[in-house]
This record gives structure tokens, C-alpha cells and sequence, in this order.
DNA sequence: GTTTAGTTTAACCATTTGGCAAAATTAATA
DNA sequence: TATTAATTTTGCCAAATGGTTAAACTAAAC
């Protein structure tokens, strides 16, 4: 018989996902969860023994979606301003589709570090080929010398902290005026990579 | 007769600072803020009646420090890019004071996004004599066109993140070795500050 | 018709917030 | 100094919250 209807454990990750990513593991209830499911609080213990372990199952996906694909786009074969164009430009729709991801990231980031470190170091991710590219560039008197690691962190840094603080950029810069706030964003995707380009560049 | 010893007031409020810091509003117990203070649970209660009363009796004044005091700096009669270096200089080194503050400030900022805004607007802070001062720059075109909200967001974000995103940076990005990460902090006292002048460079 | 997976109801129980009255301490007054 | 009043502190417990489990029920599969 064809499923024509999400499976139930397909949608309990859903709802936990969702209520998770909104309220991080300290503020989500189970109860919270359950009904965002349309299911009762004991058959989440029923798919996943417990709200730990049904945390673990929504984290690593969510987890993943936040770390930026540097690599892939760095050893690619094009100018490395359109790199960093690509990066950004990628990077910040990501973000657009899950707004509260960074938050989450970093709240669990804050609660459970060496858990999050070691899922890191698990998946095998070498930020080397990336790195060596980058320094490329700067051997060849292309950008300014610069580490790998301060050049992402800034990128990051660029791209996330509007998504972070949309409470006080909405809510204050612009008087709750939410278009204005999504017109700011979307001005970020090409502002961004080009105040990134700039700030490299060799007078 | 003079007080050498901290009142229990405020002995209870540096614990309670310390331990919503650290854990946020959902994390934190007040059993655990009371053995911090090295008092009783009910004492607590006795001076702050509810966790809620407790908690804003802290934020206030962690939110605050969160605020980079730009237009002070912004206003004074030196040249640009040494306002730019000023408030980087003194950001980072606010953050390095209290390193934990990013992260509580966006955890809460998304708890209670309203409470937050209503309190920025309750201090009166105004951007508008920084904002006349950029525009100011951009239109005897020392610096590239762009609005003072996409710059403070970009210096803001530029400062937070190695913060926010240290269990990364140090455990994965330099292998979990402190000083490297320290070092990595110290130079972005600069770094950070020569990125944004390069990046409002005309060419 | 028996077994098995999926689901619900109901309850359990640990944790945590918060209230209250008594005890202890400090300050004020006679 | 003794007494009284006010403040601070403690121990204890009520109430609620919230994760977890047991037991019962349903429906599908064999």
C-alpha cells in the first residue's frame, strides 16, 4: 500500500525540529512537541525513548545545515571574488529558509560543547583544501594576508548576526516595519560578499 | 560601621548573573543560583519573590553592556577610521570581560524578543547624530555608499562571533588549544577594525 | 484467531518553583 | 541592661510542572 500520509516518525521529527529549533532543548516540552504533532506525549517515548534522544535525532541534521560548504565552492574553478559571492549568496538564502537556526546552534553550542565539537570532528569536514586555497590567493599578492580561519569567521559573522539580532534590527532600526527588514536582507546577499571582496583588496 | 562584606542582595544577584549567564532563563535552577550565592532557597524568594523578578533584576544591566556605545565615539572629532578602530577596540575588549554575554543576550532576545525591544526604546537610545555622521562621510565621499544600520551590523557582527562561535573556533578550528584561540582574539583587536576601513574604501 | 505494531489513557514520580511560619539575628527603646 | 520590635534566615512543605512508564485498547498482518 503506498503511504500517502507522512509517517508518524516523520512527523514527530518535524514537530520536535520545530519546536526545538524555536525553543532549544531547556524551553521545549514534550507536551509541546505531541501537540504540535497531533499526537499524545507518550508515543514520542514510544519512537524515541526520550527527550534526549529525540533531540539527538532532530540535532545532527539541523547541525549540519549551519556549517557553510566552503570547500565544495573554494576548489572550484572560478575568480575567487565569485567565490566569496557564492558563499555569501548560498550561505544567506540558507538562512532565509531557516531564520532560527543560528540561534539554535548556538544556544546548544553553549549548553553542550564538546558533544557538538566531536560531532564535527566525526563527520571528517577539512577546512585544509579550503585553507591552502586562501593562501594561495595571498602568495600571489591577490588579497590582502589574511588567515583562513579569520577570513570564514568574519564571512560567518557578516552573514548570521542579522538572522541573530532580527529582533533588534526589526524591532528597532526599523520600527517592526518587517518589509523593511526583508529588503535589508536582501540588499546583505550582494552587500556582503562585496564589502567581504573590498576588504581584501591590495591598495 | 563600614560594610566590608557584600550585602546578601547583591550577593545574590552576582550569583544569579553568573548562573543565568551561563545557563539562560530555562537552564538556569534557582536551587543552583542560591548554592552559588551560598545561601538559602527561600532566601531567594525572600528578596527577589519570583524567578522572573530575579532574572530582570540582572537583565537590564547585562543587556546594556551588550549595547556597544557607538555614538559617543561616533560624534567626537576624530578622523573616521579611528572611530572605527575606537569602537572595535573597546567592543572586543567589553567581550572579553564578558565572554558569555553574546550568547545570553541572543538566547533571551529570542525568549522574549518584545520585552527586549521595549526596554532599547525605554533608554532612549537614538542613532541619529551616528547615522547623520556616516551619511555625512558617504556623501563627501570618503567612504563608499552605505547605511549606518548594514555597518553596525557588520561591525557588530564582525566582533560577536568569534565569541558566540568559540567552541568551534577553538576546538576544532586551533584544537581546542586556549591560547591559540586568545591570540586569534587578540589580533581580530585589528584585524577586525582594518577589514571595515579597507572594506568602506573607495577605489 | 493469534500475534504484533501503533496508539491512547492514566498515572507515576522527580524536579522545581514558591509560600509560610518559626527561629535567629539585629536594631531600637525603655 | 532588659525588653521589644523589626529584619533576616531557615526548614519545611504545598503546588505545579514535566519527563517517563504501565496498562489497556485498536487495527492490521500472518
Amino acid at each position: 500500500m503506498v503511504e500517502q500520509e507522512l509517517s508518524t516518525e516523520k512527523v514527530i521529527l518535524e514537530a520536535a525540529k520545530k519546536v526545538f529549533l524555536d525553543k532549544g532543548f531547556d524551553g521545549a516540552r514534550m507536551q509541546q512537541i505531541a501537540d504540535e504533532a497531533g499526537i499524545n506525549k507518550a508515543l514520542l517515548h514510544y519512537y524515541f525513548r526520550s527527550k534526549d534522544k529525540l533531540f539527538d535525532a532532530i540535532f545532527e541534521g539541523a547541525f549540519m545545515q549551519f556549517l557553510p560548504n566552503i570547500s565544495q565552492v573554494m576548489v572550484s574553478d572560478i575568480p575567487f571574488a565569485e567565490k566569496i559571492r557564492a558563499i555569501v549568496g548560498h550561505y544567506i538564502d540558507m538562512l532565509l529558509e531557516n531564520p532560527y537556526l543560528p540561534v539554535f546552534v548556538i544556544r546548544e553550542l553553549q549548553r553542550t560543547p564538546e558533544k557538538i565539537i566531536a560531532l564535527i570532528k566525526k563527520t571528517g569536514i577539512n577546512p585544509e583544501s579550503a585553507n591552502q586555497m586562501v593562501q594561495k590567493e595571498v602568495a600571489d599578492g591577490k588579497i590582502i594576508p589574511i588567515s583562513f580561519t579569520h577570513l570564514i569567521v568574519n564571512l560567518i559573522g557578516l552573514c548570521i548576526f542579522p538572522f541573530i539580532g532580527r529582533p533588534i534590527i526589526e524591532g528597532f532600526m526599523f520600527n517592526s516595519d518587517k518589509d523593511a527588514y526583508h529588503k535589508f536582507i536582501m540588499e546583505r546577499k550582494t552587500l556582503v560578499a562585496d564589502f567581504i571582496i573590498n576588504a581584501l583588496q591590495i591598495k
